[in-house]
DNA sequence: TAAGTTGTTCGGGG
DNA sequence: CCCCCGAACAACTT
């Protein structure tokens, strides 16, 4: 589930919730009481990438699903939920996730303008986070959630399809036009993953991911781990410019 | 049935 | 002290 446009429509699915109070709470997360969160109400929900912000009144709760997570509104998981969250007007279940007391203000906490699917978000910035990895292969920058909080190995892939950019390719040999070019797509790929999610199309619509085909010169798409990340990459070898 | 998967953190060794 | 690497973690689908 866990990639940013996947978190957007997850807080949508949250907002009934607002403003009540948890009547029950349990859940196996290590680290983390969930019976401290009984009677108290929850005010907002917030998102940072891949991270759901649970905003009660004196600390804030960070939810990650990491890689096989999910989530269960007003139904359960079929096995055990780190966190199960009880209110007069539903439930809400987490499973296979890192939950996380942040006590400190969200603000101090999180680079806000980091994250793709904010509006805050500010390419001036990445560049200059890129910049300053100048050694990095691009396809690691693209799960870094310092630089690209919320991107994951799909909008990876996609985004380096669309920019016709090879998953090797060095950060300071790429000319900043085209890194800018490349930011570019992710944002768009990312609200075009977030439309297809909406609608149960996501799969469908990808274009290098997962495929075997290069939809544009229609011979076989690479896949090979890439990167210290060695997460899979898909990519052409003709219509996709290795900078190195 | 066994493998594959939208991820991150930790600790050990060099 | 930094970097690199593997392990660990968990549920569900094909």
């Amino acid at each position: 589930m866990p990639e940013g446009p996947s978190i957007i429509i997850l807080k949508e699915k949250l907002k009934p919730f607002k403003g009540k109070k948890v009547l029950d709470a349990n859940g196996y997360a290590k680290g983390f009481d969930a019976g401290m969160l009984i009677g108290k109400t929850l005010k907002d929900i917030k998102t940072w990438g891949k991270h759901t912000l649970l905003v009660f009144p004196k600390f804030a709760v960070r939810v990650h699903m990491m890689l096989f997570g999910s989530y269960y509104i007003n139904s359960s998981p079929k096995k055990n939920a780190s966190l199960h969250m009880q209110f007069a007007n539903g439930e809400v279940n987490f499973s296979i996730s890192s939950i996380k007391l942040i006590e400190e203000p969200l603000d101090d906490v999180y680079d806000w303008p980091a994250d793709i699917m904010s509006k805050k978000w500010d390419t001036q910035k990445a560049i200059t986070k890129l910049k300053a990895k100048p050694k990095m292969m691009i396809c690691d920058a693209l799960l870094d959630q310092k630089i690209f909080s919320g991107s994951g190995n799909i909008i990876k892939n996609e985004s380096l399809f669309r920019a016709r950019l090879h998953p090797e390719s060095i950060i300071g040999q790429i000319p900043e036009k085209k890194l800018e070019d490349l930011i570019q797509e992710v944002l768009n790929f990312s609200q075009d993953f977030l439309k297809w999610r909406k609608i149960n199309q996501l799969t469908r619509h990808l274009e290098a991911h997962e495929k075997n085909f290069c939809p544009r010169d229609n011979i076989a798409l690479h896949k090979t781990d890439t990167g210290k990340t060695k997460r899979h990459s898909y990519y052409c070898e003709k219509c996709q410019e290795l900078i190195d």
